[in-house]
DNA sequence: CAGGCTTGGCTAATAGGATTAGCTTTTGGC
DNA sequence: GCCAAAAGCTAATCCTATTAGCCAAGCCTG
């Protein structure tokens, strides 16, 4: 029996895709071991069950996000950035749903965790985004929990297919993006 | 053998509640049996199984979460309104985050749903509290899909454990509260 | 190149949860 | 009191996660 050559970062990336298309809850350890060629117990050679791999995919999801959305405000400030910032995030969100939806519930367990780094990296991504605004010093940890709220809450009320009646939704994305402009900018 | 005299409405609160103590995803069929002092086929004489019982959770939510909010609105109008109305959404889901979660992925499937009927209150006392500002009616539709952002975003971040740094939670939700009065005067 | 250790894959077995089938008893209406 | 529907129950099935233990592949060393 040849070797499929895995690794925990393929199981992770694979589990990952998986994910994105048949939903986190249809993420299965059988059906991702299947995808990848193999039976499912082989898996427990690369990740340690299914919490493990969750834990996984959400720092790599959180890895991901903060690549793109800091990709994404280069070179941009203030409303601009705002714009960039969170059209990336709603991009990714929207392009990754199973890998995302892991993200929620877990927190890093130490320093050391990758998601921490991950999350730092998310986090100054946002954060670069409001020193273009003038807000106290004191008011940038409440600026930063509201943008995430709102990021957070669209794009998930969105891809649970929220959002249901008659506007547009690309529509309200940009008002919501004028709206939070307006707000920051009157402080 | 007794008769239990269960009913799918008692069966559906008692999931919510035992949803509200050990979370959504460790609510089972055989834990909610027990707490019901029968066996786990017999639920299965009230609802239609997991699904089912999710989709009546989530239904009786969203009507709960009507009433509080309408309720917490009434008599007062403009910011006021505002507040009570997300402090009254926040407090719901806080308090009741199994039943909650239930809510996320389930939409009416006809009008005769009670989820749909549920859902149409729900919105109608945020559109209610909308109507102590001075916004074209074309940007109703998107003020509620971002005040409803912004709740379910910060509601569920904050039960998911998410906002572990320093800054306190209830006082970061009173500035959310302000901005978005904020952002909505300034229209 | 042989031997051996580590690694990654496999099969078999265990355990828990959802669900269905089919039986039995209660209970409300006549 | 009788009967049909409703509400419980036991037993059985299926699916998924996980563990135990076996075996081959591949590397590293001599």
């Amino acid at each position: 029996m040849p070797r499929a050559g895995l690794d925990p970062a393929a199981v992770v990336a694979a589990g990952a895709a998986l994910a994105d298309e048949v939903g986190l809850d249809h993420l299965t350890m059988g059906l991702l071991a299947q995808r990848l060629g193999v039976r499912t117990p082989s898996l427990y050679k690369h990740v340690n069950g299914q919490e493990d791999l969750n834990r996984r995919i959400a720092a790599l999801a959180v890895s991901e996000a903060a690549d793109a959305v800091g990709s994404a405000v280069q070179g941009y400030a203030g409303r601009d950035a705002l714009a960039a910032a969170l059209r990336a995030f709603r991009a990714f969100v929207l392009r990754h749903p199973g890998r995302y939806a892991a993200t929620t519930g877990v927190e890093p367990t130490g320093p050391d965790d990758p998601m921490a780094d991950a999350s730092r990296r998310l986090f100054g991504a946002f954060r670069a985004v409001l020193r273009g605004y003038e807000i106290a010093e004191s008011d940038v940890d409440h600026a930063l929990r509201m943008l995430r709220s709102l990021c957070h809450g669209f794009a998930t009320l969105q891809g649970a297919g929220g959002f249901r009646w008659s506007a547009d939704v690309d529509e309200s994305f940009e008002w919501l993006i004028a709206f939070a402009d307006r707000g920051l900018r009157a402080m």
